[in-house]
DNA sequence: CTGAAAGCGCTTACAG
DNA sequence: CTGAAAGCGCTTACAG
């Protein structure tokens, strides 16, 4: 770096023939200031090329300006799927709109979560802590209410919808309203594919479908749902499963595009047709789901919006110390080939 | 919070009667201290719960352990590709591995990228910047060179190599390698898809497919070479120009999968087989060019090594406070149907 | 409306 | 091997 130190609020006090405390009032726009030395003050930070050291304020005043979001540690979901990348661009969009940075920390193999979040808490690098999807009954939610620390979750944090900060789809109603939506295009035997099922949403998914199979008088049978992971195999697998069942299922949802990629793989492989044969259904909406051979019905969950509101929501927290009730972001259906 | 306060040096100090320097030497792994006095001190840190706050120590050491990262502004590209995401993996897994933090920053519309950059290093958050795919005769890596401020940058930077910190692929030879394998195949008339055509890897790969076609003694044409944008309009668009076009084209290149993708798209939509009628290949392996109807011949250029490479220079460089030469990362050429 | 002073929790020469 | 002291660049009661 170059020698020339940089200017600090004292070398901008002594300009303005101000002392450091008022520059520091300017700088925070505090009103108790006349106009003329807020003027004067604010022309000798532009001449002297000031900006503030973000670190010595967060020390003074205990304050970050930064979030703090843990990168999750499942490659596959967050590599093979738009998820991940849009919900951080709504994160960092709403971020910076409001004047925070985000800090993005890696959960490392050995080191379980909680630990990470603890260490960075302790650090005072953050003011609060987002969260991207939740296992049920999760440590690391539980570890921040208990020492009140702010946080916000991307994703229903559990099945029991206690007092926790979180934005999320109506993931049960998204899937109530894809299966409903099916049955009334007239297909009888409808499996479902999920990934993890140790995930809230999964069983949130699961439940809408159940819901509307038995709301339309099909016959709901746990055998038709078949649980693996976040990834083509288990679409290829089960999808070929399902061919070569006698239960005659002329349709199938799976909880995942690529998931609906992997089953589209095994039908047509085996010679069966979409959606004649059997239709198709996926959530994400991703690239794969609009570009597949048979482009395939997807539930869009508008990642970026639901990133654009867990930062929005923990920054109040962070703001006025009260937690929030929960948030919901709308979905939406795209109806594609696969389901016609 | 719980209202009580955080265990500080001083806490730890006392418990352990010895002074705040002692117990900073503890905490610094410095080897001045003695073995009984480091154990004696440790062990208070344990059982008061003491973490280090980062934030003095950053105040106090001016380091920050922090690597500032832009967020590109294509939301496109960023979006769309598994560039981002699997680059930012591994920035983070080279990241955590030297302890050090990642910041994520965006440019908002109305700021140029420059003044990010320069706000984000005056508030002392950041050691270094770590740059994405740049344009050419970029003003960022300009204004860093300029105060000499540590930073690496993933992708050329320019297409003149200036002593400037960067990763990359050999791009050039990959698109060579890729153009000669299709002459190879045995395709007499390739065209070639482009991207943004202000970025130094469009540049290169151009470069690139030009050799190969001269070596081939090919007759390069410049008509032969299609310049639009990262999507896959772009592919459909003059996929349906090299259809229409009375030039026989038997073979194309695109610069990114997705305009691939968007290039296949317009051949079925006219009834041309791939690869019977005309080949089709891409960069990034991306899910699409696997996923495709016909499995589509890609480039991978492991961004995530990229990212990793990119990082580790970073961190030298912010340690040594010594430049680095550039760094090649390899390519991998996947064969795929679109080719056969 | 403005200033002097203490303090945020560390690090690091300097001294012994 | 260890300690006392100054300092990093801010903020913020307190006082006027």
């Amino acid at each position: 770096m170059k020698k020339e130190r940089k200017a600090t609020i004292k070398d901008v006090a002594k300009a303005a023939s101000v002392s450091p405390s008022t520059v520091s009032r300017v700088i925070s726009g505090s009103t108790r200031i006349s106009k003329e030395t807020t003027e004067r003050v604010k022309s000798h930070m532009v001449s002297l090329g000031y900006h503030p050291n973000a670190i010595a304020r967060s020390l003074a005043s205990n304050t970050a300006y930064t979030l703090g979001v843990i990168m999750p540690n499942r490659p596959g979901e967050v590599l093979l799927n738009p998820f991940f990348p849009q919900a951080l661009s709504g994160i960092l969009k709403g971020a910076t709109r409001e004047g925070y940075d985000i800090l993005l920390r890696s959960q490392s193999e050995k080191e379980n979560e909680v630990n990470v979040v603890r260490a960075l808490i302790n650090s005072s690098k953050v003011d609060g802590i987002l969260l991207m999807t939740r296992e049920i009954g999760d440590e690391t939610i539980k570890y921040l209410k208990e020492i009140d620390f702010p946080y916000s979750v991307i994703g229903s944090p559990a099945y029991e919808e206690d007092d926790i900060n979180y934005v999320d789809n109506d993931n049960e109603r998204a899937s109530y309203e894809l299966t409903k939506y099916m049955v009334d295009k007239g297909y009888k035997k409808i499996a479902l594919i999920a990934g993890d099922d140790n995930l809230t949403v999964t069983k949130k998914r699961i439940s809408g479908y159940l819901k509307a199979l038995k709301e339309s008088h099909i016959l709901e049978d746990k055998g038709d749902i078949f649980k693996g992971e976040f990834n083509e195999e288990t679409g290829y697998k089960y999808g070929k499963v399902l061919i070569e069942s006698n239960k005659s299922y002329d349709a199938v949802i799976t909880l995942d595009d690529v998931i609906a990629y992997g089953a589209a793989n095994a039908f047509s492989d085996s010679g069966h047709k979409i959606p004649k044969d059997i239709a198709i259904a996926g959530f994400n909406n991703s690239l794969l789901s609009r570009q597949s051979r048979v482009p395939i019905t997807s539930v869009d969950v508008h990642a970026d919006k639901l990133g654009e509101e867990a930062v929005n929501m923990l920054i109040r927290i962070v703001k006025t110390g009260k937690n929030q009730s929960r948030k919901i972001v709308k979905y939406t259906i795209f109806k594609r080939e696969s389901t016609e």
